[in-house]
DNA sequence: TAATGTGAAGGAATTCACAGCC
DNA sequence: GGCTGTGAATTCCTTCACATTA
């Protein structure tokens, strides 16, 4: 008899760290706790204790609060860490709340408590190791990086598909054929993979990668990829972060431009690159 | 006199293109569209015809579309169209009509219409000289992208204070001393600049590169940055993304542990690494 | 008194579902 | 019949505002 946990149905108390509990959606009315394979819902389960969004920002007071640590302050307050993590401060109450209550009313929060609490949120108190795939230009760099942005993230293993770089040496990591991934990836535990090929390659990278046991992929290729549910898959894409700006330019411009014809309307000068401005009653 | 353009007011029909219209929010009840200054409201003006994710997705839309071009794909369905870039179709339809109609019901989109009305509304007919300031290991590899991905975004400007590198040519593109900085984005019309410097120098970087007059900003420096309203600014962020991945590997082996206690739980053998199931009525 | 933690309100993005058109 | 385009419903995220607590 095997059994699945439905979702918004879970609570687990855990070992250790007081009333700590992995929480999932908040009621689910009438659900059953367990249910027998068979009534399946299509989406597969997921805890969604923490929005996504709140993850994101959780890594950013980490760094902002690690650099406060190292300047030796101990206790910051919900406002001054909005500020310099770039958010509003309520907005960061809720992140934290998320994980928990380890702030004191009338003071703020200890520095150190945090770091230690979003470490272990995060999931940082595990070592991931971490294999680049196409040694390239951004490859070298990103190996080079030497132990990833931020330790906890040292680069296990490097691959490629060029005869010449076989065994040669990248930020200390000697460089493997991409054949040997399954191998490789099992022996030296690597969770994280990078993909760092050209365009054409990164699918068939990705599939290699999963087949080997990966399930997390930071994608540096601007390809979509298509990989199972159980895998996750962030993209770093800079033709589309280019792109974006680009709007940006292209907004202000139009606005720029509406401004102006706006201002030339009630000078009674004419249009000047517009044809009319519609104003709602 | 000077005037500015209130938040949701403004309508602008734009020369050529039929009836497409630039618009903003949907209503904007009792508002006076032309205001003299002094009662600015707190944000400054944006207008938000298009959501920023959907924005983000067009982008997507497009390589892939561009793909498709070149192998003379000349209609696709938005199911079709989906499912090659990731997303569900109806968030595509809708992100497309944020655009215009450029769909033929019953038949699909035009591929070539497509890719030139997404490469308008993202600005994409004007040139974007990006201007790249830190040229150390990922420096050189942004700069040796050449023309940076995709084409109309020329890399016109390089940046270091190492002056070993001064005139040294990186991707064809000479390195200058970051004092020219103002200058040399003004005679080279840079609109977007990259931040790829170490991270204590990235603020002042940002900094000159906003006296310089560049309003994009992509920072790859681990670092919040403080910039004035109308600058905008992307991040890429290694370490954020590294540390997502971490906290879905640690959900995940959150996740497989609670299953397991709770067939543990069903089969009276007791918890694993779990105090207590907790089962909401 | 000062600042957290959080219901509740508000807004934005996503998804549904179907009217409208080819 | 098939597929787009879009109001309406829903879900997710953000912000407000204040009761609560050290």
């Amino acid at each position: 008899m095997r059994f699945w946990v439905g979702e918004g149905e879970l609570h687990v108390v855990k070992r250790g760290e007081g009333d700590d509990v992995v929480t999932t959606t908040p009621a689910a009315p009438d659900a059953v706790a367990v249910h027998e394979l068979g009534d399946e819902p299509a989406v597969r389960e997921r805890a969604r204790a923490i929005p996504e969004a709140a993850v994101a920002r959780l890594a950013v007071y980490l760094r902002v609060l690690s650099g406060l640590a190292e300047q030796n302050v101990t206790t910051i307050s919900s406002e001054e860490l909005s500020v310099a993590a770039g958010v509003n401060s309520a907005k960061l109450r809720k992140d934290l709340s998320y994980i928990g209550s380890y702030g004191t009313r009338g003071v703020g929060y200890d520095v150190d408590v945090l770091v230690s609490e979003i470490e272990r949120i995060l999931g940082l108190t595990r070592k991931h190791s971490v294999a680049v795939v196409g040694i390239g230009n951004l490859g070298h760099a990103l190996a080079n990086y030497g132990g990833f942005p931020s330790r906890g993230f040292p680069v296990a293993a490097l691959f490629d598909v060029d005869p010449d770089l076989m065994g040669v040496p990248v930020g200390g990591i000697p460089v493997s054929h991409i054949d040997e991934i399954a191998s490789v990836c099992a022996e030296r535990e690597v969770s994280i993979g990078v993909i760092a090929t050209p365009p054409p390659a990164a699918q068939a990278v990705c599939d290699r990668l999963v087949s080997a046991g990966v399930q997390c992929i930071l994608n540096f290729a601007p390809v979509v990829l298509q990989v199972p549910d159980d895998v996750e898959v962030r993209k770093v894409d800079l033709a589309v972060e280019m792109q974006i700006l680009s709007f940006h330019v292209a907004r202000r411009a139009d606005l720029a431009s509406a401004e102006q014809a706006a201002v030339d309307a009630m000078n009674g000068t004419g249009m000047s690159g517009v044809d009319g401005v519609v104003i709602r009653p």
